[in-house]
DNA sequence: TGTACGCATGGGG
DNA sequence: GCCCCATGCGTAC
């Protein structure tokens, strides 16, 4: 065990040496000198060294500065002073408590002493950072502090932490800055670890701690009566360059540098409201001032946040903890400054909500427009010491790839742009590693305000607005966010050991690589797919190669055979789907559209007037909320106008009503022997039973009438036309085709009661035509398999048609007996099912 | 009719 | 099952 410290020197133990330097120092702050502060030293100053007690400087000459910056000092002028120690782990003797070497050491757990490498290698940097502005305030205030003082500080146990390679400790800065003066040199990779601990440390330190209940107590009722509350729980991503922080009116209450709130506030704050400052930010936030950051907490808007009625909602534990007390909902005005120094006054107050409260910031629209925030976009909150300001800032979001935030620039504030910090693992952004929720969030809320506008739709999903297919794109897992990372070009990598793994560091921000997919192949040997950027096609690599972002053919060293676009893919179309299961999905449904375009252009009439019939008989089933056609935004499924029957696509042929192509004739001799029959075998008992129950569901439908006109915009519903032409649905259909141009009569022209087909068709808008069709689903869904069985009807037609060129076979014997035991069977059941439909509509 | 306010609801952690 | 909080929605202006 290492004996205590020796007792520190204050003014009154100084050594011969130490009495010089007080010598000196009392006579620099009284008499102007142009002397070298170093009493042992005759030449003249010119830089400066250490920081005095009295806030001034050392002013030394250049050799004794860089004596000093060394580290040398002391061997050189105090080799004969007490207080020196060795470092327990290198031996190095350390001048322990001279003021010019205060930051050269830190003090062990154990007792004893490590140098300042020593201590960095095992991790015990930030102990030493944390100590640091503690003992330059004491110094500077001329407090003596005691062994058993300083013992009692407990060093936690840091090697779990990161201590950056590039992590530098400049003493000079620290005594000029009188802080932690951690300088990264890189300051993206700064170990956020260790920032949040400098900067609580800091902050700990700088600002006099009020318990929640005594700030309370002062700032209620009081627009600026806001008082330093807790500290924050920590922050992040503060690099303690930033302001000086150590003041000499620290109070007496000075404590070991750890807020007491922190474990508190982690404990109580959600990880999503951590702050994550930047250096941007800080900088930004604090501007020119002396005023120390502290940051509280951040948000995320959501599209109720950034929305028009101007109401942000506080996280509850934020508010609580960091914003005045109220005790009445209409709260207190609030005077914020916002990152440019504009002051906003807003309301906080909160809601009564089942028995807890809500908290909100009423006004804020015109701060969040000021600053061109949106939902996905975070507020940051943080406050000025020792002021007091409440400072809000924001950061705006990106709609970069998860990997994107990390390494690009960032929006802050007012434009400052920082380079992406690393992340931390509690980060809003950091929530990537949860399969892309980052992105998520971000989107959603963007979406959200996409949401708001089209709310009368009634979607359940609230929160989650993302599109099925965005949803997969953001299905952007960490782990191939990461996958995806590449070192920078030309980097070396340093090796940082962090909890015994041993980490590659750059110190420029990682290159986005190309996304590969990994696989094994046929011999068991694990590869990578990558396509080339050129030809599309897919080529086999070594599983260990890293690849840039893009990558062509032409790069393909490790398969010179297949260096050329112009070769051939090793995969087959089938392999390929195997590999990459979205391509499967992509290319059904590009397959499935496809075949929609197909049976469209092959048999859009006949199917459209079933979507016709459908629409006239059951038009008003469908909910007022039926969306508009996909094609014509105006217009509602069944509708046939000319851009309604046009083919999605716009490819294969459009058939007119006079077309007299194979599937026209087919499906017309179909409805005309659809109709012989009807006529033929309908009895007319039959046909009042059926009449009965027409007029049963236009009992039903009468209600929806205006949503049914209003759903078929200007086209009449049939059952107005019902019910101002005699009821008679034959009498309603009864203006002849092409007679004019009005649409209105194009479309009536279509009505299958005159034998008229509309070919062109889309099936897909039975979907459509889905939602709250409850009330006629029957009929619906009747439509729908007649639709289907047609469908497939149609297609066996086309793909046999050399064999059955005129699809006779289906239609002319009903379906039996033909060479085809299946297809004649749905050919059969189709034209039943038709047949009950008109049947059911027009007995 | 549009907007703001304040409470209620319900999804999600 | 509780709590938070995003947002829906009724009401007042």
């Amino acid at each position: 065990m290492s004996s205590p410290p020796p007792p520190l020197p204050t003014s009154t133990t100084a050594t011969t040496a130490n009495n010089n330097y007080n010598a000196s120092c009392s006579s620099s702050s009284t008499v102007l000198s142009i002397k070298c502060f170093n009493s042992d030293c005759t030449d003249v100053k010119s830089r400066k060294g250490w920081r005095l007690r009295s806030g001034d400087f050392a002013e030394l000459c250049d050799r004794c500065a860089s004596a000093y910056e060394e580290g040398s000092f002391c061997e050189a002028f105090h080799s004969r002073a007490s207080g020196w120690r060795c470092c327990e782990s290198c031996g190095k003797r350390v001048h322990c408590g001279c003021i010019v070497s205060i930051q050269a050491f830190t003090l062990l757990d154990a007792g004893g002493i490590a140098c300042l490498a020593c201590a960095r290698k095992s991790f015990v940097l930030s102990e030493l950072q944390t100590r640091m502005p503690y003992e330059v305030d004491r110094l500077n205030t001329g407090e003596t502090f005691s062994a058993p003082s300083l013992e009692k500080r407990k060093v936690e146990d840091f090697s779990e932490k990161f201590i950056n390679g590039n992590l530098r400790i400049r003493l000079r800065d620290i005594v000029e800055n009188g802080n932690a003066g951690i300088i990264g040199e890189e300051q993206s990779q700064t170990p956020s670890s260790l920032m949040e601990d400098a900067s609580a440390q800091q902050f700990g330190i700088s600002i006099p701690y009020k318990s929640l209940s005594e700030s309370n107590s002062q700032i209620e009722g009081s627009v600026n009566a806001l008082q330093p509350a807790p500290p924050p729980p920590f922050t992040k991503h503060f690099h303690g360059s930033l302001h000086n922080g150590v003041d000499s009116s620290v109070d007496g209450h000075i404590r070991n540098g750890k807020p007491r709130t922190d474990a508190r506030g982690r404990s109580q704050l959600l990880p999503r409201y951590w702050p994550r400052f930047t250096d941007g930010e800080l900088h930004q936030i604090s501007g020119n001032s002396n005023s120390v950051i502290k940051p509280l907490f951040e948000k995320m808007l959501s599209a109720s946040d950034a929305g028009r009625i101007g109401r942000l909602v506080l996280p509850k534990k934020c508010a609580e903890a960091y914003f005045p007390p109220i005790s009445q909902p209409e709260g207190l005005p609030l005077r914020v400054q916002d990152s440019t120094g504009k002051e906003w006054i807003f309301q906080f107050r909160f809601w009564p909500n089942n028995n807890s409260r809500m908290y909100v910031l009423e006004g804020v629209t015109p701060c969040i427009q000021n600053m061109q925030l949106q939902a996905g976009d975070t507020v940051t909150f943080s406050r000025l010491e020792p002021e007091g300001k409440l400072v809000m800032g924001f950061r705006k979001a990106t709609s970069a790839t998860p990997s994107d935030q990390d390494n690009e620039t960032s929006q802050i504030g007012n434009g400052v742009s920082t380079k992406g910090d690393a992340e931390l693992d509690h980060s809003p952004w950091s929530k990537v590693d949860k399969s892309g929720y980052i992105a998520k969030e971000v989107l959603e809320g963007k979406s959200s305000i996409r949401k708001r506008k089209s709310s009368t739709l009634g979607s359940k999903s609230k929160r989650l607005r993302i599109e099925k297919e965005d949803m997969i794109e953001l299905k952007l897992t960490w782990e191939e966010a990461q996958g995806l990372l590449r070192p920078p070009p030309d980097h070396v990598p340093s090796i940082v050991a962090i909890e015994g793994f041993e980490f590659e560091e750059y110190e420029d921000a990682p290159v986005l690589g190309k996304p590969t997919i990994f696989a094994t192949d046929n011999v068991g040997q694990k590869v990578q797919w990558v396509q080339c950027e050129d030809c599309l096609k897919w080529r086999k690599l070594p599983a260990n190669t890293l690849l840039p972002s893009k990558w062509a053919c032409s790069s393909n060293t490790w398969d010179p055979e297949r260096s050329s676009c112009s070769v051939a893919q090793e995969l087959t179309a089938e392999q390929l789907e195997y590999l990459i299961p979205s391509l499967v999905a992509s290319k059904r449904s590009k397959d499935a559209r496809k075949e929609i375009d197909r049976v469209e252009a092959l048999e859009g009439e006949g199917l459209d007037t079933l979507a016709n019939l459908a629409i006239l008989g059951e038009g008003e089933a469908f909910p007022a909320s039926s969306q508009a056609t996909t094609k014509h935004p105006r217009h509602r499924p069944g509708c046939s106008c000319i851009v309604c029957i046009q083919p999605p696509s716009g490819k294969g042929p459009k058939h007119k009503q006079t077309c007299t192509c194979t599937v026209c004739q087919t499906v017309k001799r179909r409805f005309k022997t659809l109709m012989m029959k009807r006529e033929k075998k309908q009895s007319e008992k039959e046909a009042e039973t059926k009449q009965s129950e027409k007029e049963a569901v236009t009992t039903r439908k009468k209600p929806q009438e205006p949503s049914a006109e209003k759903l078929l915009d200007d086209e009449p519903s049939p059952s107005s036309n019902t019910g101002s032409e005699s009821g008679s649905p034959n009498k309603k259909k009864t203006v002849s085709e092409g007679s004019d141009g009005d649409p209105k009569r194009m479309k009536s022209s279509t009505s299958p009661f005159k034998g008229q087909i509309d070919l062109n068709i889309q099936p897909e808008r039975e979907d459509e035509l889905s939602p709250g069709s409850d009330s006629g689903g029957g009929m619906m869904r009747m439509l729908q398999d007649a639709t289907e069985t047609y469908l497939r009807m149609q297609r066996f037609l086309s793909s046999d048609g050399d064999n059955n060129p005129s699809g006779n076979h289906m239609l002319s014997s009903g379906g039996t007996g033909e060479k085809n035991s299946v297809m004649p069977r749905c050919g059969a059941a189709a034209i039943k099912m038709l047949t009950r439909i008109i049947l059911q509509l027009f007995p």
